[in-house]
DNA sequence: GTGGTCTAGACCACA
DNA sequence: GTGGTCTAGACCACA
């Protein structure tokens, strides 16, 4: 993974949603174990109550879970992931729509304009 | 106007994409006059060279023009203003479904997701 | 290449010409790396801030590309080239036969004056 | 008449291709007297030596005469005014025949651009 | 007042 | 090393 943070939202919710997207498009699959806390921290250069914040979140949605002393996990729940990517990718449609508002296109030019468009 | 600037992209160019947002908008209607390159770059707090720069861009690309010694004006070649307003709107509609692809969202179904939600 | 500037016309607008010129008459080749910025701004003994607004004009007509680090390259689209030889011709050619206008020759008088002439 | 000139050629040079230019368009018609030396210097802020060289030359090639304590007159000899029309015109052609030719133009080429030119 | 050009010089990313 | 951006500030033409 990729780790760039821009300066206008806070890291660890910018770590949340790269987090959610590895687990998504399966770059950690389910069981899988995610890395330290401190390994992450090292790989990102980043506080580990960063990182601990953010895996917070993840586990109070469900996406991972954690075994004492053994680490912390992607869920085995595959509706729930589905759940989130549907979740995120309903809220990435839901700001493009606005964006695309502040330039006036209404949602069917908008459409439109996606089925013009090859791939 | 707010302008805000954030630090991956060149503040000239970031002036140029809020100016055509301004133009396309009607922010800024045809034949209106721009304030003075110096004006606006006290009201931005840049300095007047990157304003000049911005407003060449989009002299180059015939949204305004200059009277020496008035100013800047929109131009009147409305039509020209739809193009870039197409333009703008279909590298926003690609920049989105590539987004969405990263999220293995496919374009019909992005289309899909966009025709449930509201307005 | 001689660089000798006049006052009547921006030194960035005379070495876009010269430049132009060094590309379509091959001076420059396809491909070649043009000089560093600096290094031209040396040669020239101008400021490279002028440099950098000549080349950017160029870029913008894709006659030279800028690979990041490495330098400025001349394009390989030769079509490109020729694209830009027959626009500068077709503007000095107007220009002559509103210069000759002046001294009352009609076009059709001008044109057989040329094939009067050898060579 | 406007009177601008560059730094690149003596400004009686400068002068006597004006002057030429005057008499050839019918500025100045035959039989016409041109202003003093002292008025045209005052007109073109220059100094009256510098006329005086100018219309030396123009009295050299006959396209003005002098008569004394009565001033400088455009000449009679029509012929000569044609004369000198196409001396001028000839050169210009070669100039820019000379000046294609830089861009590779062949005459053949230029003769055909200029045929597709309207006007 | 308006815009246009240019310089000197700083600092950045990238390799 | 390469190019890219930006600032501060000067000077110009034009009206």
């Amino acid at each position: 993974m990729d780790f760039e943070f821009d300066d206008n939202k806070p890291i660890y919710k910018q770590l949340v949603d790269k987090l959610k997207i590895a687990i998504i498009t399966g770059y950690y699959k389910s069981g899988d174990r995610l890395p330290s806390v401190r390994d992450l921290a090292m790989e990102i250069s980043v506080n580990p109550n960063t990182i601990q914040r953010a895996l917070g979140e993840l586990e109070n949605e469900h996406l991972i879970y954690t075994k004492r002393t053994l680490g912390k996990f992607v869920t085995d729940d595959l509706e729930n992931i589905q759940k989130v990517r549907l979740e995120i990718g309903t809220m990435k449609v839901d700001n493009f729509i606005s964006d695309m508002h502040l330039l006036e296109f209404e949602r069917d030019e908008v459409i439109q304009l996606m089925k013009e468009r090859k791939q």
